[in-house]
RNA sequence: UGCCUGGAGAAUUCAACA
């Protein structure tokens, strides 16, 4: 039975749901272990919904049952579901934990999320990294340096995620990006590709060149980066150049190179891209339409997000910063109040569209009605 | 005792930085 395990076990690491199916039902008996195998690879094929029905059909749970579940939901998105979920395990451990407070804290709560951690009987360094990873993609540098200070040991990827805190605030904290990464023990090519990308943020091409040239290896995320740096610099027969050396692609490979033309004023080829790619998804569909903002074509930039099946918070900001650009303030504020959630950016577009057409005393009631930040 | 669960890198929106 372990033995069937281990197979199993070895196409949900892969991700593969048809082998995983096959193997389980060809199984002569199921541990819960097997059961447990079901449940991960539905999930890792974001199939939250199949994953609960493997749950509810199981003959015997664990914790770990429970944890896979929750960890369905949290990579879902879906908060309520991961709280309800949560409230309702018999008990829990330092995985549990930290699955409920990921979720928070990728919603954007990071004042719960905080105090959870706070509350949780024991820490360690994945739960503490977990937040500050969180913290660093929302750009809050100081508030993840200051999670890392408190923690008496670092790890590879604990020392990634400072890293990457650095890339996402730009050029301040360049230098302390490249120090941080040479004091590392050890790198990988993760970790490479974070300096890559400190270096992208803070406007600095020849870094990134000589960064990419001194990694010990490429792949299609670090290809990616790459692409991306030179598109940023406008040099997008270099950015081109890069994606042909692509050995493959994938949806984001094509966006960025999309993104690309589509940020340099090359409106028409970003097009031929759009309908060339071999698939196309809402990111693909915001790159477009903020082309179209950019080149003064808000028409188009219009039809573009009515077209999106399933808008999501950054289609309703690019939508809103194309009418901003262009002074259409009677828009703007239209758009604003039927926005079905609201996020920083949200709030920084509206006032910058209420300032750079002389609404200055509108500007300061909204300043006023901004929610405070965590 | 090593069959299953939690943390890190690339694309799209605002601003800031140059």
């Amino acid at each position: 039975l372990q033995d069937w395990n281990r197979v199993l076990s070895e196409h949900v690491r892969n991700g593969n749901l048809h082998e995983a199916k096959r193997v389980f039902d060809s199984m002569p008996h199921h541990s819960v272990v097997s059961w447990n195998c079901m449940i991960s690879v539905y999930a890792r094929n974001g199939h939250s919904l199949q994953a609960r029905s493997v749950f509810q059909q199981m003959p015997w749970k664990n914790l770990i049952s429970w944890n896979l579940l929750l960890g369905a939901f949290s990579r879902s998105g879906d908060l309520e579901a991961s709280i309800a979920l949560f409230d309702s395990m018999p008990l829990w451990d330092l995985v549990s934990w930290t699955a409920i407070i990921k979720a928070f804290a990728a919603a954007g709560y990071f004042c719960i999320a905080k105090r959870l951690l706070d509350q949780m009987p024991e820490h360690d360094l994945i739960s503490w990294t977990t937040v500050a990873a969180q913290f660093a993609s929302d750009g809050q540098v100081d508030a993840a340096k200051a999670m890392f200070d408190s923690m008496p040991q670092l790890d590879l990827i604990a020392l990634t995620v400072m890293l990457d805190a650095y890339a996402q605030s730009g050029h301040h904290h360049l230098q302390r990006a490249q120090e941080l990464f040479d004091r590392m023990p050890e790198r990988n090519l993760l970790a490479w590709t974070a300096l890559l990308h400190a270096h992208t943020q803070a406007g600095n091409i020849q870094g990134c060149e000589s960064v990419f040239e001194d990694m010990p290896e490429a792949d299609l995320v670090s290809l990616t980066a790459m692409l991306v740096a030179y598109a940023q610099q406008g040099r997008i027969r270099e950015a081109r150049d890069t994606f042909d050396a692509m050995p493959e692609r994938n949806l984001i490979a094509w966006t960025a190179l999309l993104s690309a033309y589509a940020q340099n004023g090359h409106l028409e080829l970003a097009e031929d891209i759009f309908n060339s790619m071999p698939q196309r998804n809402v990111v693909s569909m915001e790159a477009l339409l903020s082309g179209y903002a950019l080149g003064g074509r808000v028409e188009e930039a219009k039809v573009m997000f009515n077209s999106i099946p399933e808008r999501t918070l950054v289609s309703w900001n690019s939508m809103l910063a194309a009418y901003a650009q262009h002074g259409h303030v009677k828009e703007v504020k239209a758009l604003f109040y039927e926005m079905p959630a609201r996020d920083q950016v949200t709030w920084d577009t509206l006032l910058s569209a209420l300032t750079q057409n002389g609404h200055l005393e509108l500007a300061s009631v909204v300043l006023g009605s901004m929610p405070e930040r965590c």
